[in-house]
DNA sequence: TCGGTAATTAAGTAATAGCTTACACATACG
DNA sequence: CGTATGTGTAAGCTATTACTTAATTACCGA
């Protein structure tokens, strides 16, 4: 849980979460995406996997890496459940699914 | 959002967030539970309010602090229906619920 | 086998986070 | 008033984080 919180803490690892919830990619593809070194992506990479939240599988010269989005959302669900008084934000979780729209989030 | 998750990246403000989970409490309380500093809780404080997890409200020479639940469920819950493929942690969720017994989950 | 590409590891540096002590400020109360 | 108590601010130190470039490992194809 400690390891989740941490890696979710960088926005740049928040945002390989979000390309990889749209398809797999891998680590070239991943690194062509940021202006960082791709060095700097790897640590990010490294973060994110040691947190359970992706996993790698490598494939010839390629390494491709794909969302534990089970990771991810039981780590959070369970942690709101865990602080929150558990009745309200369900509530407004079913609202939310119910309405279909995701409401408008900056990062 | 930012904010949000970097303030949870810290046990200690996750533990501060737990402990207003279950009732509101001074500043000196607070730091009462912790082994570390007055000021360094305080500055903890600092930055759960400003990620808006938690509002202060001065009474007298004391300082009460309570959890803003909807903020973090809101931020956590909207986080998870946008970067995992919608439908499937809801129904862990619901499943979690139905079961209404909270998964053994460790720091 | 050799050169090229993908990816990671290694090593070093700069920025940042979290802590401590000391101080400042406000309120309470004798 | 003047002292004590609750809280937050300031300054400084240490440890960690995030980045860079350079070197290394692994695989591919001619």
């Amino acid at each position: 849980m400690q390891r989740v919180f941490e890696a979710l803490s960088s926005p740049v690892r928040r945002k390989i979460l979000a390309y990889l919830a749209h398809a797999d990619l891998t680590a070239g593809e991943i690194a062509a995406r940021f202006e960082i070194s791709k060095p700097a992506v790897s640590q990010h990479l490294s973060v994110l996997e040691n947190a359970g939240l992706v996993a790698s599988e490598k494939k010839g010269q390629f390494v491709h890496y794909s969302l534990v989005a089970d990771a991810l959302a039981n780590t959070l669900n369970g942690y709101v459940q865990e602080v929150c008084p558990v009745s309200r934000p369900l509530k407004k979780e079913s609202a939310a699914l119910a309405s279909k729209s995701a409401p408008p989030t900056s990062d």
